[in-house]
DNA sequence: GTGGTCTAGACCACC
DNA sequence: GTGGTCTAGACCACC
């Protein structure tokens, strides 16, 4: 679990951690059973006040993707029946953002794939 | 222009605004001698405070993007020697941006191209 | 006459333009008997609108060094007593300035008459 | 930090605030890692609004000078790889502005020596 | 009308 | 407490 937090972002410190995390979980890199980094660890590592991480795992804990156990840590939960969905709908968001800010910027359907390697064969 | 602003986003709103508009000039949708709304107009349009996008448009002045003439209007300036650069940068950190993601998601090189519709032939 | 005005500079244009006669009568550029440019040339020239450099011109009256005449343009007038007075106080002022601003910065005494070239000899 | 604003000055209050602030970095006298007054305190001891501090230290952030961290105050930077190059070009300015004035005050190079005694010895 | 500045007062994230 | 953002409302210089 390696985190760097942007103070100057205008996303806040708590959003960025859950937001690394989230991602973490639906890739697969954090496991049903895995153990996440105690708060006070986390906030040491990511320079950023425990109350901070704390905020941070209790958005993941509401959200379902994560378990916290007094006294003895928080920890992955099994994926629910739609985290495939889900995955696949953030991968798609993703892409059409992408989209819509290479359009926006005036690059036209060959030059997106030019520039962005695409055009391999 | 057409601003709708997410008011719960935590981007905030004068950035938003910033965004928008520097996107629309760096993709060529508002050129030199192009002019912009009122403060007071686009600020009613997009439901904000007239400081709110007051504001905005001192940064986007700052970064030379525009031109404020009191009594007069904002302006959009003619293009500085290097905006085609930046135009490809900022392409480049968005392409980044979306690989970034989509890893972390745990899609492969061959998914990502099959979901986003890019290995057509 | 030939006057610029920096339209982004936070003193208004109108005190710009009295600024710059002001000197000129005091500095003896322009003399007792000389005529003004009329208003609607000045404006035009200094691309401001008439009632800024009407302004002025009304500004520079009340403190007597010009005199208007309704239908034939504005004039220098004699200079009062203690005009040269007021010349060496403006002087003085603008070094006292440079000095503080100097100082400000933290250049001693020798920097200063090496930078400012003022060691001849 | 003993900052007086003139209200009366053309020069807006926030950037009378910047001006002073940023000589005293330049000049030294604020030096890497010394903390700025908080906005509330500076605002109460200027007897301007809080709103106004902030701007002039958002405008101070963005010139690299300042670095603001929410919770926790605002902190001079460490100096740039030019800062001693702006500070002489400001010097330079000040006295080309000061031999700009005394220029069109009427004075010679004799005059402005003798007044602003500095043909001593 | 138009941009620019300011005050008073509020709420937010973070310490 | 501390910086950052925002609204409501005002006034200014200039058009």
């Amino acid at each position: 679990m390696n985190i760097t937090i942007d103070p100057a972002s205008p996303v806040p410190a708590y959003l960025q951690i859950v937001q690394v995390i989230r991602l973490a979980i639906l890739g697969g890199r954090l496991k049903e059973g895995d153990q996440l980094p105690p708060i006070r660890e986390l906030a040491s590592l990511a320079k950023v006040n425990p109350n901070t991480v704390g905020r941070a795992y209790g958005d993941l804990e509401r959200e379902g993707l994560i378990e916290g156990r007094v006294g003895s840590g928080s920890w992955i939960r099994p994926p629910g029946e739609n985290r495939e969905t889900l995955r696949r709908k953030l991968l798609t968001a993703a892409w059409n953002e992408f989209l819509a800010k290479a359009q926006a910027l005036g690059f036209n359907q060959d030059e997106i794939h030019r520039l962005t390697g695409r055009n391999e064969r």
